[in-house]
Order: structure tokens, then sequence, then C-alpha cells
DNA sequence: TAAAAGTGTACTGAATTAGTACCGTTTTAG
DNA sequence: CTAAAACGGTACTAATTCAGTACACTTTTA
């Protein structure tokens, strides 16, 4: 199982409430906790997170809020991910820093691991927060090896 | 990041080390812990998991060793990350076991989730040890959206 | 100016993972 | 027929990572 940290998984969640509102609305901590049945703390770390990655905008006060960055459509889930997660990657070894595995000077296939982490997310940015939060399709394409390869479709009827 | 564990990294360097010999040869453990520069009690119980997934097949005896189950352009990275690390998914949410996450009754993209796991079991399905082994290329295709979508292609002409 | 809300850091307990050890089973060479 | 080499399974321990929390600070506005 490729796992995804349970925070990233409440980051989506989120993410995904914020963006079900209109545009304007400012979102505090604290009602964002309780709409989505999270402890208040755990919500304020992510929603810091969040912003330092570009993907919300803050205002402070006493009438302050979250508010997303940019519209829906453009903030993709591999953006999230990567806000939540950090650099987004299979294995240490794909990752830009290097040294971080024993086996790096022989390994025989670092190079195509770097390329598999590509692919991944070229796969995640695909999706965007828009398509997380409206009812999507699951299109099933034969390639040419007769094999189903999923792919997501919205209703709006946006394609790959 | 999108985390794949250190034994799952292992197991895909110990896979292609066997696909990159003639398919008739054996492999003990031991040879392939010399080769790969891993400790042998990690490499047996790699081979072990790899042998339990069904990618591996293994012979006792004094003579014995492991060979590929199948042919390398037969086996996806997402069956080895299967076998290493159980049912591929996101989150412990998009798996089938129902009653992991607290949120689960009120969580708004729960079926999204899904979805999204199955379009990067798609990216990973379409990936196979065959491609491991050789050079691949990294081709990026411009979607309808104007962005940048890598993609593998093998040398070899495959093509997705 | 006080209260409400965001900002940042640091700590602790829990859960997961990596790594190891041990003992059993199968096969084959001599 | 038996000893050695190799696979097969389980269980344990240490290390790492992660989730969760606490606390002190800054900003804004009624």
């Amino acid at each position: 199982m490729i796992r995804l940290g349970k925070l990233t998984d409440y980051g989506l969640v989120l993410m995904s409430q914020v963006a079900r509102r209109p545009p304007t609305e400012l979102h505090t901590a604290r009602d964002l906790a309780v709409e989505c049945h999270l402890p208040l703390p755990t919500v304020s770390k992510l929603l810091k997170r969040l912003l330092r990655g570009g993907l919300l905008a803050s205002h402070r006060g006493i009438k302050g809020g979250y508010s997303l960055a940019r519209e829906p459509h453009l903030i993709s889930l591999a953006e999230i991910i990567t806000a939540l997660e950090g650099p987004l990657a299979l294995t240490e070894c794909s990752t830009e820093i290097e040294g971080l595995c024993d086996l790096e000077p022989s390994c025989p296939i670092k190079n195509n691991q770097r390329i598999i982490s590509q692919v991944l997310r070229g796969a995640l940015e695909k999706v965007t927060l828009s398509d997380l939060i409206r009812p999507m399709r699951l299109i099933a394409i034969r390639d040419h090896r007769g094999n189903l390869v999923p792919t997501v479709s919205a209703t709006s009827g946006r394609m790959q």
C-alpha cells in the first residue's frame, strides 16, 4: 500500500471543505474543525502547512480566517500532497538530495526510480481540487496491451 | 512525499536483478544479497513475500533458488508493490475494509478517494519490470489544459 | 484595549517499520 | 542414507516516524 499520512488525508478533507463554499468566504480553524469532525490543534497545524505551500490565503484578526489562494480547478492533488508531505517521490533516492541511500553508488535502477516518481506525479497533477468536490466518473480505457487503465473524468466533461 | 517503504525499494532492486539474467537461471538469497549489497536476512524476507505474491518461483534443496514466475514484461510495478506492501491505496479509507476511519460516515470525499487510488494504480500498472531494467525515456505530453504530463516510454517503442 | 484568530516551535506518546534470530522442511550430492 | 545447502515461517526487539498537544507570540478589529 502506498501510504499517504493520516494528516495528509485530513488535509484533503479540509481543502475540499473550503473549496465547496463561495470563494470569498473566510473559514476559521475552529469552524473547519467542527465541520470536518477533527481536533482543532490538528486542523490548525494543517492549515498552516497549506498556507506555507501557497494553497491557502490567510487573514488575521478577529474577523480572520482562511480562503483558497486560487480557484479549485487550479489546485492539483500533487500540490496539496507536496505541501503536506514534502517533495513527491516514491523513495528517498528519487529526490534531489543525494547520499540518503547506501545503495546509491551501485543502485541499478536509480535512474528509473526517478522516472517512475514522475509518472506518479503526472497522474496526481491531473486531478484537481475541483475534481475532488464534484461527482467523478471512473472511465476505463483499454491500452494497447488490452489492460484496463482507470482514468478520471469529471461530470463537467473535463477529459484527458 | 508519497512513501514506499525502504524494504519495498529493496524488493524492486531484487526483482530487477533477477530479471536482468536469463529466465532459467536460479538465484539464491545469498547470491542476491551479495550482488545487491543488502543483508541476507532482509533479502530472504523479501523473496518470501514476492514468492507469496506469485511473482517469483522457488526451488528448494541444495541446488535451489528463485526465478521469475513470469516474463518481466508481464510483471507490473503495481503487482510488486502490492506483494510487498499490501493492497495499493492512498489512504485506509480507500481500501475495501470499512470502519478504519472515524470520519468515514461523514467523510465528504470518501468516494473520490477510491477513484484517486485507482488512477494511481493505473499509472503503476503501466510500468513493468522490463521497463525497470532497460533505459527509459521520459516523454512529456501536453494535455488539453496545456500542462506537461510525464509518461514513460521504453526504448523498444512500447507506448501508451 | 481586550478578545479572537492566525504563526511558530518544541515536546511527548503511540504506532509502524526495519532488522534479526531461530527453528523447521525440502532436496540432492556423495 | 545422511549431511549440507537452500527455502519457509514465525516471533521478537530496536529504531524511526508520525500524530497529537501545548504554549508563547503576533495581528487585527469591535
